[in-house]
DNA sequence: AAACAAACCAACCGCCTAAGC
DNA sequence: TGCTTAGGCGGTTGGTTTGTT
């Protein structure tokens, strides 16, 4: 069936860029008014435009507290490590970036991002250590890479449950019930199997099974699992971004050939490193009632791990 | 200086969802 | 309950700018 087109049958409309007269009619009806009501927002205010093209002008470029200029390197981190977790998901993304916008995100990533993670033997979209960069072969991580990729998809639907669990905080009854439920969520996992075992594994190994202090961290040991690579991108990121693409890919492909030739010992202790993660998420999840999970990245195991 | 290629980004398009009737 | 529609979102396009030959 479809969706009727809002106004794009109307005749006179106009399309393509703004012009400088077009945006202060936009600026001064909606400071004077609010948009109110998109639909009728370009009559009122004497514009001959759809009211789609009103609202994403507004709210991609004349929005006062719209932040313009380059990204950060923090801010590029950030993006990646959401888009790590969230997917194309920009507008989620981009609720955690103050002042960007997701148009803004979606073209940093496309035009940026996704190449260097490319150019890193990423793929874009899975986050997962593609065969070839640069058409050399590149080392791929064994099962360590299968537990964080596992490990990331409960992440993501954590994320997701997160999202969702914002707009049920509203409604006092049914929190217990939401938070109940996305925790037998990510236990019913893979993942939390992976936590079950890992439990079982560390009652045998070690005294004190859900320890921190029992599991030995191994950031510094990129053996190419998605985590690692993205410090590794992260690296050149937030190091200055006087480089050219090129330069930064090649940089950063070289760190991640330069690690030792030891470091996929740390397969052995991937349970351990996996299901630190996963201890730590849950508790994570367990103690956060709100986005800030996503808004501090250092609430994140993971990546508090990966950035010291 | 001109032609071409690549990069960038604003804007459009169409689908989805939720609210209202 | 089903239909209609406004608003929102992600994918894509195409015009403009910048860099290279």
């Amino acid at each position: 069936m479809g969706r009727t087109p809002c106004c794009d049958k109307k005749m006179g409309l106009i399309k393509g860029p703004w012009t400088p007269e077009e945006d202060e009619k936009l600026i001064q009806y909606i400071n004077k008014n609010g948009h109110g009501s998109w639909r009728h927002l370009p009559k009122n205010a004497g514009l001959l435009r759809c009211s789609k093209s009103c609202r994403l002008r507004w709210t991609n470029y004349l929005r006062p507290d719209i932040k313009r200029g380059p990204f950060s390197p923090e801010d590029e981190k950030l993006v990646i490590q959401l888009h790590g977790i969230l997917g194309n998901r920009w507008a989620a993304i981009a609720s955690q970036l103050p002042g960007r916008t997701d148009n803004e995100i979606k073209n940093l990533w496309n035009t940026h991002l996704k190449k260097r993670l490319i150019c890193l033997g990423i793929d874009p979209q899975t986050h997962e250590p593609s065969s070839t960069v640069n058409g050399l072969l590149k080392r791929l991580p064994a099962n360590p890479s299968t537990r964080h990729m596992v490990q990331w998809e409960s992440a993501r639907l954590e994320a997701e449950a997160c999202l969702s669990k914002e707009s049920l905080l509203l409604v006092p009854s049914s929190i217990e019930k939401s938070n109940s439920d996305y925790i037998l969520r990510i236990w019913n996992s893979e993942v939390g199997e992976a936590f079950r075992n890992f439990n079982k594994n560390q009652e045998t190994a070690c005294q004190s099974p859900v320890s921190h202090a029992c599991s030995s961290t191994k950031c510094g040991s990129a053996s190419g699992t998605i985590t690692e690579r993205s410090l590794i991108l992260a690296g050149p990121l937030a190091a200055g971004d006087n480089q050219t693409d090129d330069a930064e890919c090649k940089s950063s492909i070289s760190a991640v050939e330069d690690v030792p030739p030891g470091s996929d010992s740390a397969s052995s202790n991937d349970l351990e490193d996996s299901s630190e993660s996963l201890l730590q998420l849950l508790l994570d999840f367990l103690g956060t009632n709100d986005m800030s999970l996503l808004g501090n990245t250092d609430n994140y195991s993971l990546y508090s791990a990966i950035l010291s």
